[in-house]
Formats: C-alpha cells, structure tokens, sequence
DNA sequence: TTAATTAGTGTGGTATTTACACTAAAAATG
DNA sequence: CATTTTTAGTGTAAATACCACACTAATTAA
C-alpha cells in the first residue's frame, strides 16, 4: 500500500467559528476585528487553518480558543465552502462551525483582552469574504433547530425567569410568542425546574427562577421531536 | 494583498457520493468494487479527489459520472469527515455528499459498464475507510428529512402507485405506516395527481396510477414543514 | 392612597393525529 | 360455474395538540 496520491492537488483548509450568545439584548453573535492581512480592520468570523495532525473539530476548538480563551465549548459542524475566489489571496476551503453559549459564563474582560466582541444578530456590521453567506446559514440552522427540538441550556444562565427563556425564543425565531401558549408548552415537555428562589432585580412582585433538568433535557433531545411554537 | 498563507499545512479534499435509489426491493444504494488500490476489490462508495480549480460541488458530480456515467443529478452536501488515519494512505479530509435517485431511469446497462452495483440497505457489506459511518449517516438524515417534508418525487418511476409510495416511506423510515392514515395525509398534501390509468400487473383489481404535481411538491419543499407518519 | 409595572394563570374552539376493519373487484382454481 | 384468493380502496370516532384570547395578584414608587 504505497502513496499512490502524490499527483492529486492539495489545498488549504480553513475553519471558521460562529458562536452564538445571547443577553438582555437578544440574540448575539461574536465578531473579530482583523488585525492582519488580508481585509484588516473589517469584521470576521474566527478563523484559522486546519494543522496536518488535527482533526477539523480541535481546529475548531483552538481557533475558538486562540480568539476568546474560550475552553470546553462543543462545536457543531455547519458547512463545508469551497468557492474558488472565497478567500482572494489563496484558494482556501472553509469548515464552518456553530455554537451557542452563554454569555455570563464567558465574561466581557476575557473578551477584551483577546480580540472579540459580541454584536446583536440584527446589527452585525458587513463581513469579509463568505462569512455572511456563512453567518444567514448558521442562523437558518439554528431557527430550524429551535422549531424543532428544545434549546437554551447553552444560552441561559443556570438559573433563569420563564421570562428570559421566552425572549429567547422570541429572539431566535424572530417573532412574538404567546406568553400563555409558551409557558404551558415549556411546562409540557417537563425539562425545567421551578426553584423557590424568586429574582427582584425587574420586578415589583419578583418572579421565580427556573433551571433545566439536565436529563430530562438531553432526553428530549435525543428523540428529535418537534416543537412548534 | 501578498500570499500570506505560504506557511500553511495544505492536505487532500476528497469527495465521496452516497447514492440512493429504490425499486420493488426496497430502499437501496449505489456502491463501487474498487479495481484500485488501496483496498482493491472491496466495497466502497464513489470517491474522488477535488482539483485545484473546482468547487465541491462540481467535483462530487465528477466523481459520480466517472463511476456510472451518470448526469444531472442534485446532490446535498452531507457532512465533513477529517478522522487523521481516515485514509491509511495519506491525510485526507473527505466531504460526504448525498442524492436520491431513480433506479429505473438509471438504467442498469450503464452500471454494469461502469463499476457500480445497488445494494439494499439492509444488506450492505463492509465498506472501506469511514464510508460505513457516512452510510449511516446519511440514513440517519434521509430518515430525518422524511419525516419533515415529503420525499419520493426523486426515487419514484414517473408514474407509480399509492402502494409504492408507501412502501417507498416504510423502507425510508424502516417501520409500518398504516394505509389509510398515510392516503389521506398524502392526499391532504396535495402534491399528487390521480391518473385515469390503472396498473394490472400485480393485481386482480388493478391500481390506479399517481404523478407528483411537480409544481406543488416543490411548493411544500419550499416552506419547509412537517410531515408525521 | 393611588398608580404603575410585571408575574402569573385557564378555557374553549378548532385542527390534527391516531387507531381501527370491512367491502369491492377481478382472476385463478377446481 | 362456484369458490377461493389477492390486492385495492374507503370512513369514523376518540384523543391529542394547537391556538386565540384577558384578567387578577403582588409589590413598589410616587
């Protein structure tokens, strides 16, 4: 068994991240500034190239890293991009990935001192190269996903008002949710854990926090059902 | 704007084809006996190299022609495999695409000149490298996207029966659909148009024949939404 | 004490889904 | 010619899921 591959073309390969948050603000979505050539100084996905002897989801997990001093995020493949002018200085290959976390738990000064900085989805300024194609492809996924299957255990904080959930999900599939609808719905798919403690911080009359069942959640998840709100 | 990536790893992009078709037997798919080393004489989808100056998508539909002679067919991006030993040869990153087919459009002469063979699923053999994995996988997401949005216009003769598309769905999904629950959900999509003409090759009775209304199939693809058997 | 704010709760109508079994037509057989 | 065999074709009722919709409770601030 020889190397009979030596005549084929090689080509870089790439990886981009596109990491999703979410805050008072609604949905949100981290952005680097480019500090080196090409297009410096515009706005980017976190990118960076595949090594010979990694596999493409730590190319992920350390270009992730390299921008954020982000650590243990799970990343989930998106797309594979191959135009042939995508990247101008060099045909290059992009792997895109997604993920969603929560923004408290991976806090604004790490941000500052790397490179990134978060932009609500409806404000995010004009990317380089396909990264926009990228960014509406990923948004498109998550939207499906939503309707789909359960999600905000990665975008919420451990604890959380039935309130911030819904916005969530307002957020996500950009459109208003009945309150009423929602909240029996939620309670229906039995994932949540009413606790006794109440948050003041919006309110008058205080209103209780919820977290997620870890188990009963990821259960759900595996049987991928659908949700339709 | 200068080559600034010159310092890069570059590696192998392979494509590789997972081919399903179905007829009386049932669902199948389309495999290759390699003539070819490494692996020579054992069962592999169809794979390729991309060349420096194409895009993914255009190589995939390359690699299919090569092995069946095959044109036209649509196939979706399904996944990217990076594993370091994937290909014991040498370090290959391998994109996974997939089609539905027509078997009896795709006559079986053209296949026995090329190398190509239909397996049913349920009895395919050992494939080379990760292919089985991308084999599963690809069910895995046939199976998913059945059960969201209609499928069939692809892998079905021109004019078929109510009893063929329903088979069609039990062999996709791998469970039994009860028939008139599924008639008159098939009938309530709308995508169909009842024929005069009858079948009576396999029946006394004879079955009348079904087209898909192209036009509203494609509609219903559109709004992607659900469909549950 | 009054006003303002957010939390929290329930019902009824409609549409969708599921479970379920018999008759009709034609040909093949004896 | 009567009987058997095979597949096609059809409907209903019960259960569940979905959707639209509005008021009261609690608390604090003014």
């Amino acid at each position: 068994m020889l190397n009979s591959y030596s005549t084929e073309d090689k080509v870089l390969l790439a990886v981009d991240c596109i990491i999703f948050g979410f805050d008072e603000g609604g949905l949100k979505i981290l952005l680097i500034k480019r500090d080196f050539e090409p297009e410096r100084g515009k706005w980017s996905l976190m990118g960076g190239f595949l090594k010979k002897e990694e596999v493409l989801d730590d190319a992920a997990i350390r270009v992730l890293n390299t921008y954020t001093g982000f650590n243990d995020i799970y990343m989930e493949q998106l797309y594979t991009y191959s135009e042939i002018d995508r990247d101008p200085v060099e045909r290059t290959i992009s792997v895109a990935y997604y993920a969603l976390i929560n923004v408290e738990n991976h806090n604004a000064e790490l941000i500052q001192n790397y490179h990134a900085k978060w932009f609500s989805v409806s404000e995010v300024p004009k990317l380089i190269f396909d990264h926009d194609k990228m960014l509406a492809h990923a948004i498109r996924r998550l939207r499906y996903r939503t309707s789909m299957r359960p999600v905000g255990f990665e975008l919420l904080p451990e604890k959380f008002k039935m309130s911030q959930l819904l916005k969530l999900y307002e957020s996500i599939l950009d459109k208003e949710i009945d309150k009423r609808n929602f909240i029996s719905k939620i309670n229906s798919l039995d994932i949540l854990i009413k606790l006794d403690e109440k948050d003041m911080t919006s309110s008058r009359k205080g209103s209780y926090l919820y977290t997620f069942d870890k188990e009963k959640y990821d259960a759900k998840l595996l049987n991928n059902f659908a949700v339709n709100f």
